[in-house]
DNA sequence: GGAACTCGCCAC
DNA sequence: AAACGTGGCGAGTTCC
């Protein structure tokens, strides 16, 4: 893969944004040591004993006769006792086609094998503690962690971050996110501040294909709202609300179909994650006792028998419907950019971005769709992160950028400019970047966290949205 | 004894 | 007919 940023503003783009990562790098960010050190004992001991009560268990006791040395940790020990000896239904293989060992398909077997929750717990305790708690104790310097972000590395012009990766600390799942999240500290006396562009990588795309629909999702987000109408479409629902149940299956609609199908997954994906989102089953039939209950008082499952989709196999016919009306009607402008991409790429053998980027080599056809949405996504928070710290040294301020994670800067914030801190970057987001990126067709927004006075990263931030007057 | 690989899992 | 993009890193394992 040959990779180069061809256009001067794109090399400046580089030279600019690897000053100021450094900077941020060398900046660092205080990490509190003692939580760390005593999470990491009490990490231990929950470890070991999980370990413990699970080579107890019928399942564990069978592991241990066979292997002379057991390794809780071995998936090749684990998959010879589960698939060859206990003989659990194979549900799921590896890259290499070998029975797959890990979260999904321990769940599917925990259903006839209950200690496998145990080892999940074990599993989850460890990933924690190893790659994060250890990682962090390990990468640390006088209470200072220092991370570093990389622009050479990724073939679509993003970042990579390492030692540790700052870009993938817990999030999700909320009992993981507090345990990792709390040795994240700001400078004593300040707190903690993060700009986070909303929906980036729609706006961008909206910018790359123009698709009118698209662009007035992304102009009217009060009118309407894509994820929204997409949950009633797939759910088919007419009566909706951003509560309870229709709150969950409009999270179903984003994350299970309309990110995936973005990237370029499809239908038969969409509907075993779909089904997932609604508490249906995956395969068989529908009963009214099954899924989500809508506010309307019925159960999703009864709510599709009403509408003549009674089993799974309906369901996937559904949402492959939805699909083709996504692509040949919702969004037929974007579609049909996307077959002008890959036509033009195998003509000129490479791509271009709208931030001046070229990327060669070797693509496939979803490669050609998402990079050049990608990598300018991306873009757009580098220049902000570029203008933020020339603003901070030239208006002498004390608060500091310490990281970046693809859509959000971070900033160790003194309280006295907290307020500035806004006023700067909703200009900078949200004005000034669409005069300096004319290509910028649509809106941008990004909304301002902010931790208390001395407050964790795992504390409930205060959050304003900033667009544009 | 280290390099390279596989698998799994965390993020956007 | 086939079918999800970009990374880093830990642990186990295999190769040389």
């Amino acid at each position: 893969m040959i990779i180069q940023p061809n256009k001067p503003q794109a090399q400046q783009l580089i030279h600019e944004g690897l000053l100021a990562l450094s900077e941020a790098t060398r900046q660092g960010m205080l990490i509190d040591v003692v939580y760390c050190t005593k999470i990491n004992k009490i990490l231990n001991v929950k470890i070991s004993k999980l370990e413990k009560k699970f080579f107890k268990s019928k399942m564990g006791r069978l592991w241990k006769h066979i292997y002379k040395t057991p390794n809780i940790n071995s998936d090749d020990q684990l998959r010879n006792i589960l698939y060859d000896k206990l003989k659990a239904k194979v549900k799921k293989k590896t890259e290499s086609k070998k029975p797959s060992c890990d979260n999904e398909a321990l769940e599917a077997a925990a259903i006839d094998i209950p200690e496998l929750k145990i080892f999940a717990e074990y599993k989850k305790l460890s990933k924690v503690q190893g790659t994060y708690i250890q990682g962090i104790l390990k990468e640390t310097v006088n209470g200072i962690l220092h991370p570093s972000f990389n622009l050479h590395i990724p073939v679509t012009f993003r970042s990579s971050s390492q030692n540790i990766n700052f870009q993938n600390i817990p999030n999700r799942d909320a009992k993981l996110k507090k345990l990792v999240r709390k040795a994240f500290i700001p400078s004593k006396g300040n707190q903690l501040m993060a700009a986070d562009f909303s929906g980036i990588e729609v706006n961008v795309g909206a910018c790359a294909h123009k698709d009118p629909k698209m662009l007035d999702y992304c102009r009217h987000p009060e009118k309407n709202n894509m994820h929204t109408d997409m949950a009633k479409q797939i759910y088919m629902l007419d009566q909706f609300q951003k509560e309870g149940a229709e709150k969950t299956l409009r999270k179903g609609a984003k994350n299970g179909y309309v990110f995936p199908q973005f990237y370029g997954d499809y239908y038969g994906n969409n509907a075993l994650s779909l089904a997932h989102w609604g508490d249906l089953p995956q395969e068989g039939r529908f009963t009214k006792k099954q899924g989500v209950k809508l506010m309307t008082g019925i159960t999703l499952g009864q709510h599709f028998i009403n509408k003549g989709i009674s089993n799974y196999d309906s369901f996937v016919n559904h949402i492959k419907a939805v699909e083709e009306d996504f692509w040949e009607n919702r969004f037929k402008v974007y579609n049909k950019w996307k077959e002008n991409n890959i036509k033009d790429y195998y003509k000129k053998g490479h791509l271009n971005m709208l931030t001046g980027f070229t990327c060669s080599g070797l693509l496939g056809p979803n490669d050609i769709n998402n990079y050049p949405i990608q990598g300018p996504a991306f873009h757009c928070l580098l220049k902000t992160f570029i203008k933020t710290n020339k603003e901070i040294k030239k208006r002498g301020l004390k608060s500091r950028l310490i990281g970046q994670i693809h859509d959000e800067l971070i900033i160790d914030a003194d309280p006295s400019e907290v307020e500035t801190l806004k006023t700067l970057l909703r200009w900078i987001a949200c004005e000034w970047l669409r005069e300096e990126w004319s290509w910028i067709i649509v809106p941008m927004e990004i909304e301002a966290t902010v931790y208390g006075i001395d407050a964790t990263w795992a504390t409930e931030p205060e959050v304003t949205v900033l667009r544009a007057s």
